[in-house]
DNA sequence: TACGGGACATTTGTTTGATT
DNA sequence: AATCAAACAAATGTCCCGTA
């Protein structure tokens, strides 16, 4: 049984928590029928669920109770938490979302993509969750030598269909993103580490556009003004660029959005992206670069 | 009475190391 | 280098008892 097959099972009891309290026949039942369906004939016994119960607490920070009169189990209301097991649940929804993905995959037509470096991922939570060193290699963007990395594991992470780990480089102490798609043979020691109290994951990336930060230590997240023109303006309402969004003016001709982020390279992207149906109105600095790029590509046609 | 959990058994998978 | 088994480790199951 792989860890997996561990996770699997974790994410049916939950699921099917989710959905409604359930007596252990009927979450044993709901498992059973999920296996089958992959093709698999695993079972349970209550002792194997009292103790997921108390992983999933220890692990998710999500409690499973118990309704002597209705015989049912049910999962307590969830708590906002922003320590080490908050961040594994963060990771673990994002998993549990994608695997949904896939099994409603035959049913619903999504866009293909297919998440890139998803082998690791499991060695990794492992290594996280125990809060264990890792080794692995890793290759730069530049091509270079792959090289060989010691880091502590922090969080797992993912953006546009990738996935990232966020962790502390033993080499020099910082810490970094690493792509799992450019590492390779990632391995987990037996050595632990004490987590830091005072990093938290969300004010990390806080400022961030995606899961890039400037690797500049004093770099100053800037105000951003944007227009959006005609109809996009909805669109980007539903689905906003970043949490830091704010409606300024919304009118039937543009919606004016501010955000407040660090200037990267993802960023331009995703604003060049919108193609004419965006205008940046501040800072002039983004102005500018956004003017040079565009009559850069101008020359092409 | 039935859940929760401790102690131990069983199963399954992984590592090691000796042997061919 | 390839093979196999013993040793070990991890996950899961069985049994049983305290407790609410």
């Amino acid at each position: 049984m792989s860890h997996t097959d561990y996770y699997f099972r974790h994410q049916c009891i939950l699921r099917k928590l989710q959905k409604a309290p359930a007596s252990l026949e009927e979450i044993q039942d709901y498992y059973e029928l999920e296996c089958e369906t992959h093709g698999y004939a695993f079972s349970f016994s209550k002792r194997t669920f009292i103790r997921d119960k108390n992983e999933i607490l220890s692990m998710f920070k999500r409690e499973i109770g118990y309704n002597k009169s209705l015989n049912k189990y049910y999962l307590e209301e969830e708590e906002i938490q922003d320590d080490f097991g908050g961040r594994i649940a963060d990771t673990y929804n994002t998993y549990l979302a994608l695997n949904m993905m896939e099994s409603i995959a035959d049913f619903v037509h999504l866009e293909k993509r297919r998440p890139q470096g998803m082998e690791h991922f499991s060695e990794l939570m492992q290594a996280l969750k125990g809060k264990f060193i890792i080794k692995f290699e890793y290759e730069k963007y530049d091509n270079s030598d792959a090289t060989a990395r010691r880091a502590e594991p922090l969080a797992l992470k993912e953006f546009e269909s990738r996935w990232y780990l966020l962790a502390k480089d033993l080499k020099d102490n910082t810490i970094k993103i690493f792509a799992l798609d450019r590492m390779s043979y990632p391995e987990t020691t037996k050595q632990r580490f004490k987590a830091d109290k005072n990093f938290n994951v969300n004010t990390y990336f806080e400022h961030c556009f995606g899961i890039v930060r400037p690797s500049e230590t004093n770099a100053k997240p800037e105000e951003i003004i944007l227009s959006f023109k005609g109809n996009k303006g909805k669109y980007i309402k539903s689905l906003p660029l970043h949490i830091s969004q704010q409606i300024i003016k919304e009118d039937e001709k543009e919606l004016q959005v501010k955000l407040l982020l660090f200037i990267t390279h993802d960023f331009v992207m995703e604003i060049l992206k919108h193609g004419d149906e965006v205008e940046v109105l501040q800072p002039q600095q983004l102005r500018k670069s956004l003017k040079t790029i565009l009559k850069g590509a101008e020359q092409y046609y």
